[in-house]
DNA sequence: TGCCAGGCCGGGT
DNA sequence: ACCCGGCATGGC
């Protein structure tokens, strides 16, 4: 699968941020929301100055929350950001690339005890962030897989991610480039109520004996 | 015009 | 251990 979708869209060079501060604020403001609308909340953030932990440490929430408005549930994010920013700070001084310097899965334990950040947002920072050899589930992977008959319909977050670490080489670049692969083609083609003709995955050859 | 988006938390069974 | 409502804007 991961062959065919890099032949088919070719490197992704993920994620879509310039810095490690950026990778992990937008991975909070991506929380249930349109990357669309994240865009947005982040070139405010750039605007203010703000794409910086010490900084953010010290703003007023209720202020960072208007900042954040466009990327919705914008009261909750500023509080998730806030939380991110002490950690940050506690840990580093506010270098995130310090603080996720240490190994897993302890640095992932660490972060999951921030609170609003959960194993989604932990393993995109980590991995993305950090260069941690993790692999990121979100809502299209999930689907995608779904949808091809790889997983089951209940199969939770630590299952999935389970089932790739397994079966692939634990190594954070291949990890980095199949879930943004699998990212585009949910973009495309795996929508919610989308259907998927035309997917470079379909039909997936050998589903069943896939499992 | 609704429905939905790259989740997570807290309270109720 | 599950299940569910709340959070909320902007795009299609």
């Amino acid at each position: 699968m991961y062959d065919t979708l890099r032949k088919a869209y070719g490197p992704q060079g993920w994620w879509p941020a310039e810095t490690p501060t950026e990778v992990a604020i937008g991975a909070i403001l991506t929380q249930n929301t349109s990357w669309k609308n994240v865009e947005k909340a982040v070139a405010a953030l750039k605007k203010a100055g703000l794409l910086d932990f010490r900084r953010l440490n010290a703003i007023a929430e209720a202020g960072l929350a208007e900042i954040v408005r466009p990327a919705g549930t914008y009261r909750v994010k500023a509080g998730r950001l806030k939380a991110l920013a002490a950690w940050v700070c506690h840990r580093s001084g506010g270098c995130l690339e310090d603080a996720l310097k240490g190994h897993m899965p302890d640095v992932r334990r660490d972060l999951l005890s921030i609170h609003g950040i959960g194993p989604e947002t932990a393993d995109a920072i980590l991995l993305y962030a950090g260069n941690h050899a993790t692999f990121v589930v979100d809502a299209y992977t999930r689907r995608v897989l779904r949808r091809h008959g790889l997983v089951a319909d209940t199969a939770d977050y630590a299952e999935i991610q389970s089932r790739f670490e397994r079966e692939l080489p634990r190594d954070a670049g291949l990890f980095n480039e199949f879930h943004a692969l699998l990212v585009e083609v949910g973009k495309r083609h795996c929508r919610a109520r989308a259907h998927c003709d035309k997917c470079p995955l379909s039909p997936w050859p050998h589903e069943a004996d896939a499992r």
